[in-house]
DNA sequence: TCTGGGGTCCTAGGACCC
DNA sequence: TCTGGGGTCCTAGGACCC
């Protein structure tokens, strides 16, 4: 549908309700989960490699720890106030957030599932006070089977109730669902967020709002649409309709298929050796392609890429990527990773200590579609895929793998504090004992 | 010493065609 | 000698999101 007659068909069903539910503190939240010791002290979740704090338990925000902060440079509060440490746990985090939206299926047909921590509901036909009662009863509902708190904001479009959620998170008189229905309480709202705060104007949009004196969601809302066009392009004008009560961005009920998929990590320590990049973009690639063959997708190109550690100023910094094409579209993990190094013996260059290295998966389609001709070993393949994958789900992931992706592995992700998978039995232990 | 990973959408500009 | 212009497709890169 195009863009002018999705505006004009949406522009009388302003009472519409949109629901955003958002999981408190997600990861620290599961963490807490099966150690209920944790309650009430502060915990934060660290980034692959234990880089950077990614999720912070209320008690660590308080004490001042920042997200995205490296987490060197919070050991000192960490250690002083005794902050419980964990390493990532996606498998854990995974699954915990399945049940949440299992459980939130049950309350509307209409669920877009966001993010790993994120859902949107359409919650139409309800009066307001019937609106409210019915989000406190999902929020407590989530909270008493799964174990997961949950903030709620409810607003005529999808923009408004991520300024609902915000509301409901940040004022404790909200005691966790905002409802934002009228045009008094919408600009209330709106003139307490904070540009930057807004759903889809990041870092650089809100610097150069706040050069025209332009500071919170209320004063942007009261601009003039055609220089918001002119200067933020068709998303920073469907922000302004949307923070106008006008619905430009409908519920994605339907989850479309990846149009690309990626792995990349950073290695634990730099690494010079051609021969330890190849292992790791096998490894990489390997992965990648599960990943696809789950989603019963092929791909038809690929791009690789290598960096140095950006942040060593005094070391010389190399990046560069390539992208190469298959001869027909596959999800074949010896295809991919055969394809994948030869871009990486291209793209290497000695001398250099690198820091990080992945692989990106494009032109993504369902397989059936395009089977051509050449494609003649294309059922022997998905046999041997569907053999490895059988026996890497049982076995645990990397009983089989493919040789050049080695097995010393020095450039390996660092974990020092994951938890135990509580849910998912030993897969990740695995990757994590060695 | 130590700084994450995986996505989407939009736009500008080049190549190519008629 | 004179040397168009508009459409489409593709790609790289930027900005945003969690």
């Amino acid at each position: 549908m195009s863009y002018t007659k999705l505006l004009n068909r949406n522009h009388n069903s302003v009472n519409q309700s949109i629901a955003l539910i958002d999981c408190n503190n997600f990861y620290a939240s599961c963490e807490r989960i099966f150690n209920p010791k944790l309650i009430g002290k502060p915990i934060v979740v660290l980034s692959n490699n234990d880089g950077c704090i990614i999720a912070r338990s209320k008690e660590a925000k308080k004490l001042g720890i920042k997200m995205g902060e490296p987490y060197f440079k919070a050991k000192n509060i960490i250690e002083k106030n005794d902050v419980k440490v964990f390493s990532s746990n996606y498998s854990l985090y995974g699954d915990i957030s399945q049940r949440v939206m299992e459980t939130l299926s049950s309350f509307s047909s209409e669920v877009e599932i966001y993010s790993i921590d994120e859902a949107f509901l359409g919650l139409n036909g309800f009066e307001n006070y019937e609106l409210n009662t019915y989000c406190r009863h999902i929020r407590q509902i989530i909270k008493r089977w799964v174990g997961i708190p949950v903030s709620i904001g409810v607003g005529p479009t999808k923009t408004l109730s991520k300024i609902a959620n915000h509301l409901a998170k940040k004022q404790p008189e909200y005691k966790g669902v905002c409802i934002l229905k009228n045009k008094i309480e919408i600009k209330k709202a709106l003139e307490l967020t904070s540009i930057e705060e807004v759903w889809g104007i990041g870092r650089r949009l809100s610097l150069f709002l706040k050069k025209y004196n332009i500071h919170n969601a209320y004063q942007f809302s009261q601009m003039d649409r055609g220089w918001i066009r002119k200067n933020m392009g068709v998303v920073g004008e469907k922000t302004y309709l949307e923070l106008n009560s006008v619905s430009c961005l409908e519920l994605d009920l339907v989850p479309s298929d990846k149009q690309s998929c990626c792995v990349s990590r950073s290695f634990s320590q730099p690494i010079e050796k051609l021969f330890d990049l190849e292992e790791s973009i096998s490894t990489y690639g390997s992965r990648v392609s599960e990943k696809i063959r789950e989603e019963g997708l092929v791909a038809e190109s690929m791009s690789i890429f290598v960096l140095t550690n950006h942040f060593n100023r005094r070391e010389k910094q190399y990046s560069n990527s390539i992208k190469l094409h298959l001869p027909f579209p596959t999800n074949n993990s010896i295809k991919i990773v055969k394809r994948a190094l030869e871009g990486i013996r291209k793209i290497y260059r000695p001398g250099f200590r690198y820091k990080k290295a992945g692989i990106i998966l494009y032109g993504l389609s369902r397989h059936n579609v395009t089977r051509g001709l050449l494609d003649y070993d294309r059922d022997t393949s998905d046999r041997i895929m569907n053999t490895i994958d059988n026996i890497n789900s049982r076995y645990g992931s990397s009983t089989l793998k493919i040789a050049s992706e080695g097995i010393e592995k020095i450039w390996k992700m660092k974990r020092e504090n994951v938890s135990p998978c509580y849910t998912t039995r030993f897969e990740e232990l695995v990757e994590v004992k060695a």
